[in-house]
Order: structure tokens, then sequence, then C-alpha cells
DNA sequence: CCATCCCGCCATTGG
DNA sequence: CCAATGGCGGGATGG
């Protein structure tokens, strides 16, 4: 696939007119349409009153096939190619696609035989939509000319519109596209996409999804039995807003009905039912949704679940619709949850980390039903530009006293950046040209090419995990540097009442976080870290048993040794063995790539750390390290939500996205803040004063065999943020400093990390004490073996595992172990690096609890780290560590 | 057989 | 009233 499409270019959609073949033609032609549809897209609208032409007569025999391909090609590099010639006159797009043309007649004779008839995948949603999506940027600037003109796209793409409808409603979800008007729709991609996400959270929170996800859950266990009236209790859910049962749809502030039409209808299925989907994803821990239970859920809301088979049949017919459009944009995949029963489909999330809604964001969800704000009349750009910046006026959290200066600052950028108005459609010149300047072409490139680097990433693999579930419930807490601007990581878990649940919310002073400073590293590296229950135990003050593994593909499944209740595996078959293997060989060869090519490796390094310095930041960091740790991480704490800390990350963005210009001033702005920080580091929060009691001494100081490091370090398979969070970094990164060609890695937003990159950042070493975790390279080789030996003891049916020599080779790489040592073989998936937010270092960490998986993430400057995090318990463990 | 999900009938809406 | 939308579920398809 890969293709062509850069070079090619081309065009447009207009080939369709051009190709001749009889005995193909594309479909039905319409009747004229196409000849001018190769200026379409430039063109801001389309012929609004027409009518369709259905008459789908089509031949029978409809080739399209051959050209298909070709078609896909063009209509995926048509974005490109507009972002190349950006404003380059019609012209040379003319010749462009001319010259496209030719290559596809080439193709055409060339393959005729080739291949496909009709089938039905080619037929499929997700390629259809991917079809879709290739036509239009992510990123629209607003010069573009971003109207979709549903006729002419129905037609290019030859398919009913009945079918583009489907993708335009969840599109529509997720305000990336709006309806302007009859045939019209406004494009806005995902520029709202971050808002809508949190706003998606905030209501999936409100409704408690994840309660009731787990009642679902819970009678599944219990089957057979059931109704308990337990049940009623958690349906009490919601009272307050939703509870009439849906609400329906939620909007962004920003981008409210365009054409009165669009909100006048009651949303039913489609629209709400993504948004309802999405929500899911965004509220669950591990962030993977059976369909089954996803069903249920949508189902059952309103009603009182009434296992109507064919209703919930039904439900799964749209579900699929549904996904695979959210699929095409690569927020989520294709998954398999294994459970006692068998395997399920399921879907895990890999679209952006949500931020944590932060609160003042006045995302407000409008709900058909509960029409509260209706004061929307649309809000003006400066409303919009609060909502992107909400925090800006007043906070309504309580923010330690050491980061009230940096809060300060920050809001001062944010107000000079303000200027910028947010709103997706209307982008100021201003901002524009900002835009134009970063390096990024990255924004919009072509959503297929994304695709396709994702797609390539993701082979990546599969992970498969097994949570032991006991109630148990551990906290565990990662460190949080935060570096920056905002402090946006609170204290995990803190915040959100909602998800508290009788039994496993972990008690804040758990979950607080121990900061737990990371100087800087320069790339990210993702990982699975498996932690010996024993060590666990060590640990957690609390939880008895707690086992992290990770799964990926590794097969890890052995650990039933873990204890008791295997609550449910889940398994994440992206591609099965072979993609696992696949892709352990792809990291092994990622990894041996800055070996061999050291020079490039080293270069790599350079550029980043020249670019951190120039950000200042970097310096300080060195420095001190030391001292960091703790003072951030409380900081961090205060602001937001507790799931993310990313949120700093996020909104670091947003100000590079707004600003690029003043980076420099930013930049230095956030490093003071950063100092302050970390020399006022005193936590403020109750819970954290008391976290840090109950450990004493543990972060500040280095060392590391004083805390078990009983973790066993594995990357993740895959980042979670998909390729398009690459992208996104690669603005950012870009914009701030250099771009780093880095990351242009083979894989999207993959790249290797390489021991002296480690070791040029000093990175820090990580330990795990109850509250927190720090790696240091000592535990993490201790580490290893650990979990290696649990997993012996308990394995099941685990296959072969990757072959500890890759792992070996992969940590050794990484510098994450020293070279004598060995890795029992076992789980290690791939790593990955993440290139990343090129600034802060926060990072965010969960609450773990038994029997789930946590995602923590660290930020770093040039990229972040992040592990999955499972607990469960285990016996074995103890003597493998040393 | 079964997980997916294409296809398109036909009810609703909007204009 | 007619076209635009879009719910919905039969039944095809690939594994």
């Amino acid at each position: 696939m890969q293709q062509a499409g850069g070079e090619m270019g081309t065009g447009d959609k207009e080939n369709h007119s051009s190709e001749p073949h009889s005995s193909v033609l594309k479909t039905p032609l319409k009747q004229a349409a196409t000849s001018h549809s190769v200026l379409t897209e430039i063109q801001p609208q389309c012929q609004p009153l027409t009518t369709p032409p259905k008459p789908k007569e089509m031949l029978p025999a409809d080739p399209w096939t051959p050209t298909s391909n070709l078609k896909m090609l063009i209509s995926a590099a048509s974005p490109e190619i507009r972002n190349r010639e950006q404003r380059r006159e019609l012209s040379n797009n003319a010749s462009v696609v001319l010259q496209a043309k030719h290559c596809l007649q080439e193709h055409l004779s060339g393959d005729e035989y080739e291949k496909t008839q009709p089938s039905r995948k080619e037929k499929s949603l997700g390629l259809l939509c991917h079809k879709f999506l290739a036509r239009y940027p992510d990123y629209p600037s607003t010069a573009e000319n971003n109207y979709i003109c549903l006729d002419e796209v129905a037609e290019e793409l030859n398919v009913e519109r009945r079918r583009i409808y489907d993708i335009l409603n969840v599109l529509e979800s997720l305000h990336m596209v709006s309806r302007l008007a009859k045939n019209r729709y406004a494009w806005h991609g995902r520029h709202n996409l971050s808002k809508t996400l949190q706003a998606l959270k905030k209501v999936g929170e409100a409704n408690k999804y994840t309660q009731q996800i787990q009642m679902i859950k819970k009678r599944e266990y219990e089957h057979e039995f059931d109704l308990d009236g337990e049940r009623n209790e958690d349906m009490a859910r919601s009272f307050g807003s939703n509870e009439h049962s849906e609400m329906s749809f939620v909007e962004l502030p920003g981008m409210e009905f365009r054409a009165a039409s669009v909100n006048s209808r009651k949303d039913k299925s489609l629209r709400v039912m993504s948004q309802k989907f999405v929500m899911l994803f965004l509220v669950s821990t591990p962030q993977i949704v059976s369909l089954e239970v996803a069903a249920k859920i949508l189902i059952g809301e309103d009603q009182l679940e009434d296992l109507d088979k064919s209703k919930f049949k039904t439900k799964i017919r749209r579900l699929y619709d549904i996904a695979n459009v959210l699929s095409s944009l690569a927020l989520i995949k294709k998954v398999h949850v294994t459970e006692e029963r068998g395997r399920k489909p399921a879907f895990k999330w890999t679209g952006p980390e949500v931020l944590p809604s932060t609160q003042d964001t006045k995302l407000e969800t409008t709900s058909t039903t509960c029409p509260p704000p209706i004061s929307e009349p649309i809000p003006s750009k400066e409303q919009c530009s609060k909502n992107l910046f909400p925090s800006r006026g007043k906070q309504n959290f309580t923010r330690h006293p050491s980061l009230i200066k940096l809060v300060k600052s920050i809001e001062n950028d944010r107000r000079k950046i303000q200027s910028a108005p947010t709103s997706p459609v209307k982008i100021s010149a201003s901002t524009q040209q900002d835009l134009a300047a970063f390096p990024s072409e990255m924004a919009q490139l072509p959503a297929m090419t994304k695709h396709q680097l994702e797609e390539q990433s993701k082979k990546a693999k599969e992970v498969k995990m097994k949570l032991s579930g006991s109630a148990l419930e551990c906290g565990l807490s990662l460190p949080e540097v935060v570096p920056k601007p905002e402090p946006p990581c609170t204290a995990a878990a803190v915040q959100q009442p909602a998800l508290t649940q009788p039994l496993s919310t972990c008690p804040p002073s758990h979950s607080s976080v121990s900061p737990v400073i990371l100087p800087h590293t320069p790339s990210g590296v993702s990982y699975t870290i498996y932690l010996h229950p024993s060590q666990a135990h060590t640990v957690t003050t609390y939880s008895p048993s707690f086992m992290l593994q990770p799964l990926p593909g590794a097969n890890v499944t052995g650990i039933k040794s873990i204890n008791s209740k295997v609550l449910n595996k889940i398994t994440t078959e992206e591609g099965d063995n072979q993609v696992a293997t696949d892709d352990v060989t792809k990291t092994l060869t990622t990894t041996e790539r800055p070996t061999i090519k050291s020079e490039t490796a080293s270069q790599q390094c350079l550029k980043r750390s020249q670019a951190l310095q120039e950000s200042h930041l970097i310096k300080r960091y060195r420095r001190d390290e030391e001292n960091l740790d703790t003072s951030l991480g409380d900081s961090t704490e205060n602001e937001r939500p507790p799931s993310n800390s990313s949120q700093m990350t996020h909104e670091m963005d947003n100000f590079h996205e707004k600003r690029q210009n003043k980076t420099e001033t930013l930049d230095q702005n956030m490093a003071s803040c950063y100092d302050q920080c970390r020399r006022e580091d005193i936590p403020e929060d109750e819970d954290k004063i008391k976290t840090k009691q109950d450990i004493p001494v543990a972060f500040a100081i280095p060392a590391p065999e004083t805390f078990f490091p009983s973790g066993y370090l594995i990357p993740l398979t895959q980042c979670a943020h998909g390729n398009k969070a690459g992208f996104l970094n690669k603005e950012k990164t870009g914009t701030c400093s250099l771009q780093h060609t880095t990351y242009s890695s083979p894989i999207a937003g993959v790249i290797p990390v390489t021991a002296s990159e480690l070791k040029a950042v000093n990175i820090p070493a990580f330990h795990i004490t109850p509250l927190n975790i720090m790696l240091s390279p000592t535990s993490i080789a201790a580490a290893p073996v650990l979990s290696n030996s649990c997993l012996n003891s308990s394995n099941t049916s685990s296959a072969p595992n990757p072959s500890s020599s890759v792992l070996n080779f992969t940590l050794q790489q990484v510098g994450l172990i020293p070279a004598g040592v060995q890795v029992p073989a076992n789980p290690v998936l791939q790593h990955m690096v993440v290139p990343s937010q090129p600034e802060n270092i926060s990072h965010s960490s969960e609450n773990f609890q038994e029997g789930k998986v946590s995602k923590t993430t660290l930020h770093l400057p040039h990229g972040w780290v992040e592990w999955e995090v499972y607990c469960g318990n285990s016996s074995t463990a103890g003597n493998i560590f040393n």
C-alpha cells in the first residue's frame, strides 16, 4: 500500500470520468458530474440544489475494482498534494492530476487482470471511510474549503449515499464534520477532536459508564444467576443530569448547530450511539470495550434491560458500523477479549489520550433532553478560546502554592496566545500562518498516509493480559514529574468522584502519586511492567499481591498462578502470534538500527539534546534531577483530573499550536516555573502528604535496590496514541525546536531508543514504592528475572515467549538493563518509543487495582514512557529477586 | 457455523 | 410533495 502516494499525486477524483473502460465503468456515472469534479474540493460549494443522481444502474459488471486502487491512491494523495501546493494554483493541480491519470491508466492496463472483484471487503465501510478521510486533511486550514458535498462524495467514491451518511454520522458525533445544509457538510478534521473527547469523557463519567460496565461484567461472571439487587443500586446511576435517560447528542461549544436542521432531529442512533461508544472507551481503564458490553450498555441505558435478542443484534450491527469508522480514524482497533467463556470481539482505544477534562472547560453537553445551556447562540470566538484554555480565568482547583507562579506565567502566555481564535471553523489568519510556519506539513497529511503508517505500526502486536482479580486494590502510583506549565497532573484519581465505587477505587491516599522525577529522557518508550507479586507487596502496602503484567503479545497467559480469580483475561489479538513475532522482530530491528547506525542515533540524540537545551529545560532537568522528583509530582497533581497526566502535555500542545513563535519565551517561562515547582514542592494535599509520609525518603533518592524493583519492564505493544499522536507530536516538536528526523521512523510514531540516548539524558531511575514507581536500571534488571520466574511457575499455556534474547537485547539497547544481565524469556513485546511532546515531563499515574490494568505515562522532554501495570497476585515471586 | 456487516427497503424529516 | 436522511434488519460473505 504504500504507496505511491507521494508521488503520484493526484488528484482527484476526476479520473472517473476519464476512465474509460468500457468494461469498467466505474460505476454509475451519474451523469456528467464528473467533469468538473476535479476541482470539487476546491470549490467551496457543491451544487446545492441538486439532487443526486441516484439511479444506480450500474453496469452489471462494474468493474470498478481495477480502478479502485488507483482511486484510492489518488484520493489519498490529493490532500497531500494540497498541502504541498497549498496555495498553488489549480493549474498545477491540473497538471498533477493529469499525471495521475496517466499513472492510473497505466496501472489499469497493466493490472487489468488483477484482481479484485468487488469482493465484499472492498465495499466495506471501513475502506470507504478511509477513502473518504483521504480526501480531507486532518487539520484543515481555514483557508481551504472544507466543504463536503454529499452528492459528489458519494459519486466519487462510488457508493450509495446511504453509506456516506453512515460515515458522516459518526464523524459528526466527533465533531469532525458538521452539517451545513442540505447536501453539505463542513469538514473540521481533527481540530475539535480533543475537545470533543474531553466532553465525551466527561459525559461518560457523569453517566457512570464505568460502573455500568462493571456491573455488566459482574453479572456475566455470575452469569446465570443473577439478578442481584445490586444492580439496581448501581443502576441508580445518574441522577442528575442525564438520568432521564439519555443524553442526547453532546455538543461542543464552538460548533453547535450550523444549520438549524441538524439539531432538530432527535438523533437516534448513530450519532448518539457513536458518542456513547466512544465514551465507554474513555472511561474504562483498560480502554478496551467489548462489543457485547457496549451493546448492552447502549441498549440498557434507557430501558432496563430487556434482553431483547433482536434488539441486541441490531445494536451490534450498528456498533460494527461505528467501529469501522472509528477504526478508520485510528481511534480504535479491533481486538478480542478472552474470558472464561471464550473470546469476544472488542475494540481498544488507540486514539489520543483523553485529556482530563478540565473542569472549567465549558464544553457543554447539550442534550436534547435537557437543554440546559441553550444559551448557545453560538459562542463567539472568544468563548471558544476560553474553552480551549479554560483555566484561564480562575481556577477551580486548589493549586499548590508553589504552582501559582507557574500558573500565572502560563496564564500570561495563554493570554498572549489567546488572541488566536480557537474555533475550529475559523481560525484566524495568524493562527494559520503559524501553522504554516511549522515544519509540519504533517498536520495536513492525508489521512491515508497516517493510516498506513499506523497500520504498520499496528502490526505490532498484541497483548494478552490476564488479570487476576480480586477485589484488592493496590494503590500504586507512578512518579510524576512535572515540568512545566501546568501542573495539570492531578493526583490521580483524586478528582473524579464519579468513578469511585465502593470497591475499588483506590483511596486517594494511595493513589496519590509520589512524585518522582525523571530527568529527561530523550525519547519515550512504552513499557509494560510486570511486577512480581511478592514484590508488589513490597511495593504496595496494601495489596498483598499484585502483579503486573503486561501482556502484549507475549502470551502471558501463564499467570494464572496469580491468584485467584482471574476475572478476565484480555487478549488483544491484533495479529496473533505471528504478529507478535513479527513485532518482536521489528522491534529488534528497530532497536538494532540505532546500534548499527550509531551515528544516526547519536545524531538524533544530539538533535534532541539540542532541542532541549534550546528550550532551556534540559539543563534544568539535569541539574536538578534529584530534587525534582518529589515536588513535581505534587504540583502536578493539583490541577487536573486524575486520569491523565497528559493533560499538561496537551495543553502544551495547544499552546504550541496556537503560538509557535513564542516558543522561546514560553519555554523560559516554563523552565522557571519548573524550577519553582521543584523547589517548592511541598505537598499540599492532604492525601498527598500522607502519601509522602508513608513513603519516606524514598523517592527522592535514587536508591534502586531499596525499592524493589520487582518490576518487569516490557515494552508496550503499541502506544495508545496512534500514529496520529505521533504526528501531532511531530508537529509540536517541530514547532518547538527542531524537527526530529527521528520521528520519521518507519513505523509511525515509534522510535527506538538507544542506550546512548538515554544516557545522554540521564535517565533517572524508577523505583517502585508503594506510592510511586521509579525505575532504575538496576532495579529493572532484577525485575525481569522475577517476573519471569513468576510466569514460569504459573505459566500455562503461554506460548513461547519472544525470545529472551530479544528481550534482553531490547532492554539493553534501551539501556534499561546492564549488558551482562539476562532477562529470562518472557514477554517482551515490543518497545515503542513515541516521540512526543517536547517539553515536559509530566507524568500521570493511575491507581492500580487488582485485576485491573492501569496505564502510566511519563512524559519526558522528548517523549514519554508508558507502562501498563496489571495487578494480580502471585505467590512465587519472592525468591527471585536477587 | 458464525462473526461481520453490506444492502437497500422504507419511515422520517426538512424544505 | 419530494428529496434528503437515516433506522433497521435480512441475508450474503469470508473465515
